[in-house]
DNA sequence: AAATATTTGTACGTATGTATG
DNA sequence: GCATACATACGTACAAATATT
């Protein structure tokens, strides 16, 4: 999965799209991590700001939940 | 106050008058923050360079002074 | 206990694209 | 064309919580 930067969706809405794929493949368990912002920035060549709001969009999703200082958690019981 | 879109003056002008007095009337004091251009978009429904053109205004004036990575802070001696 | 590293949270700085009047 | 306004995106800085050494 790639970035298309000069695409009609929003880079966010991408990212938020390639890691909601990846959760529901399994690659990210629920209780687990995903990938830290730092990470992701690198491996998109993404800013932070990018990867963060991708990161809202799941987390409005209930897909994951966000824990200060530990990382950003797959929910074990998506709401929806 | 509310944001008039559809007035003869701009929303950052508008914007701009509302902090202002906030500041004269004190709800905002010398040498602290007044809220983040994310509140200031949030709480008045606007985008942010709308916040951070109203904010342009107010440093003009010496009113406040943003700080990177801080804040915009009430400046105790206002120039003028 | 202390220092360091990791990670998320918050916030300003800058730039570009699009749309409207 | 220009000013206004919104959305997106990258850059930089500091703070707080957690984890590791």
């Amino acid at each position: 999965m790639t970035i298309d930067h000069d695409g009609m969706v929003p880079v966010y809405r991408q990212l938020a799209a390639i890691l909601r794929e990846a959760i529901h493949r399994g690659d990210y368990l629920p209780g687990r991590a995903i990938p830290s912002e730092n990470r992701l920035m690198q491996e998109h060549g993404l800013a932070r700001e990018t990867v963060r709001k991708a990161i809202g969009v799941l987390a409005d999703e209930g897909l994951v939940q966000a824990v200060h200082g530990r990382g950003v958690f797959v929910v074990e019981r998506p709401s929806g």
